[in-house]
DNA sequence: GTGAAAGCGCTAACAG
DNA sequence: CTGTTAGCGCTTTCAC
């Protein structure tokens, strides 16, 4: 049905090496054999197989990705970037998402690995302490982390400490006091420490207290009642809320508004990730900004350096690349005077 | 560095067709044997190489994706749905995104041709009229649109016209009489067309006069004065706006908040898609919803279905397969009053 | 400049 | 029950 080299030395009247040579080596054959077996190339439709060439040993030009989710427009942005330069440069991409679950991660290396990919761009929760990255280093396969917060391995990311840092601060300057910090439950990821830290860091240094991030349950409609009462009882309940992602942030958000709280009179908001979404809402979410789909790119270049071997002309030395962050004032952010500080909307209704 | 068949076969004293059968026919091989065969296996941490297999002529459990983008989650939340399924199936998902563009999903097709996919999923603008479907079927490889509304070629869908009409009678049931379909610029597709017809229906049916679809520049950060103009001036500006999905209801929504219209005092919105985000959105947004999950999962069946020649257990006769659409009644539309309909807020202040 | 042949990892006859 | 062998599509010596 497809047609063969085989197929095509028939075709043409030549042995299959011609064939071959003509395609991979055009200049050791002679022209007029050249142009026939072209001709017959054409005529056939012929592509050569990536199956044969593997096999044989070439390269596969396979990159896995690995990724938590796709539903977070984080990731997809990296992977728009990884795909754009991919494709671009003729390698393929082979997917696979994990929902963060150990044995899926397992399982997707696994997979991988036996496709016989060059290398691996990925995102797991914890990549100081996770086995499997040990194993790849053991094995030798190529791998470059995006997002994950690790001077330990090869990753591309911002610094999120430094960026929550700055994100918090830019709350005190509107003068928050009581801020809290919001992580999503099953939280336990490398990046979302870094960034309770950089919010620590923050608060102490403008003499404040920080807190331990309140857990939230991710995908329940409502806000739980305990999160709420957290939230919005006593005087000294927080005037802004640093979500660990913007994803996060918007979920909170909504149990706040049907908790009839206003944003940001009653609570101001800041997210992270930067999500190009989060512009498009009412209003426009506050958000300390990864460059998600540089983050892709550079991960792409970083591993596609790696596995070619010109890793050296790249002209880094480190194993990490931090991209800079920035932050987004978003309208979800209120500027705070301490006289109305305690009466939010739905206590006076 | 990674070992083949042949390394078991020596550590474990057997042939290689020894081993192969105990990995692929255990029952046909001596119980002994066997348990020496699986502890080599294990002592090698052997895994049969896909490459080797596929060669032979075997299956290649490969199947193609071919998405415009995935930065529009419905796209993102499709291969979601197709995702979880392939891999409890073990099969493996390669990605490639056209952004529509022609050349690209040529280039795609052939790629994973070339790579032997089993099949392929995808989403184009305008099935009906693709080239490179027809080749598809000439060449004979199977393949399940996505989204596409056609009748002449496998697909899964919601009924685009179907839902649009319900969703403008929607509108049409609050009291909007002047409504106007809003598409994105490079709207050339099947489903915009279909989604434009149901929309003409509804307002015929109530006897009212259809509109053209007024096209947008989805990037654009403000909407044009054009655009603008068609939608505030006038005694016969619009009450409602039908966006013929998710995102560009976001984008729109964005222009007119920054033309100072308040949604949906000034102007409702309904979407098409059905966006998970959209309920998280402030208010959230009134969509005529598509199973977009469910449409990956059930193109997944289904081409799985006819890939394993098993397509007619599946009780199915007709090429396409139409999922049910719902109505979400978000809080952008505003039920309306003859009496003030012609006063925004924004010409009053 | 071209062809014959080996071999990549694996499965499937076919022998024994 | 197990081993030998051919061959999947291709590249690459090695002869000619």
């Amino acid at each position: 049905m497809i047609p063969t080299i085989k197929d095509v030395a028939a075709h043409a009247g030549f042995s299959i090496a011609t064939v071959s040579r003509a395609i991979n080596a055009p200049h050791t054959v002679n022209p007029v054999t050249l142009d026939k077996v072209r001709q017959s190339i054409d005529a056939l439709n012929f592509r050569p197989s990536p199956l044969g060439r593997q096999l044989r040993g070439e390269r596969t030009r396979l990159i896995g990705v690995i990724l938590p989710t796709i539903a977070n427009p984080v990731f997809a942005e990296c992977l728009q970037g990884i795909d754009e330069l991919a494709s671009a440069q003729g390698y393929r991409l082979m997917l696979m998402t994990t929902q963060y679950d150990a044995d899926r991660e397992r399982h997707a290396i696994e997979t991988l690995r036996e496709h016989r990919v060059e290398g691996l761009i990925l995102t797991v929760a914890d990549a100081d302490t996770h086995p499997l990255l040990d194993e790849l280093d053991r094995a030798g396969l190529l791998y470059v982390l995006m997002h994950n917060d690790t001077v330990r391995r090869p990753s591309v990311s911002v610094d999120n400490r430094l960026a929550a840092f700055d994100g918090v601060r830019m709350l005190i300057a509107h003068g928050h006091r009581r801020i809290l910090m919001l992580a999503g439950s099953l939280a336990a990821s490398d990046r979302a420490r870094q960034r309770h830290l950089g919010y620590a860091q923050a608060m102490e240094q403008a003499g404040l207290t920080p807190a331990p991030a309140l857990e939230v349950d991710f995908n329940a409609d409502e806000l739980s009642p305990s999160v709420l009462a957290h939230l919005t009882s006593g005087p000294n309940r927080p005037t802004a809320l640093f979500c660990s992602n913007d994803l996060l942030a918007m979920v909170v958000m909504r149990g706040l508004r049907r908790a009839r709280l206003q944003i940001p009179h009653d609570m101001s908001i800041l997210g992270f990730d930067g999500l190009a979404m989060g512009e498009l809402l009412s209003p426009p979410l506050a958000s300390v900004c990864a460059p998600n789909r540089e983050i892709g790119c550079a991960a792409w270049q970083r591993l596609l350096a790696r596995v070619t071997g010109t890793y050296e002309t790249l002209g880094e030395t480190s194993l990490t690349l931090t991209l800079p962050h920035s932050l987004r004032e978003g309208a979800t952010i209120a500027a705070i005077s301490n006289r109305n500080e305690n009466s939010p909307t739905h206590a006076s209704t």
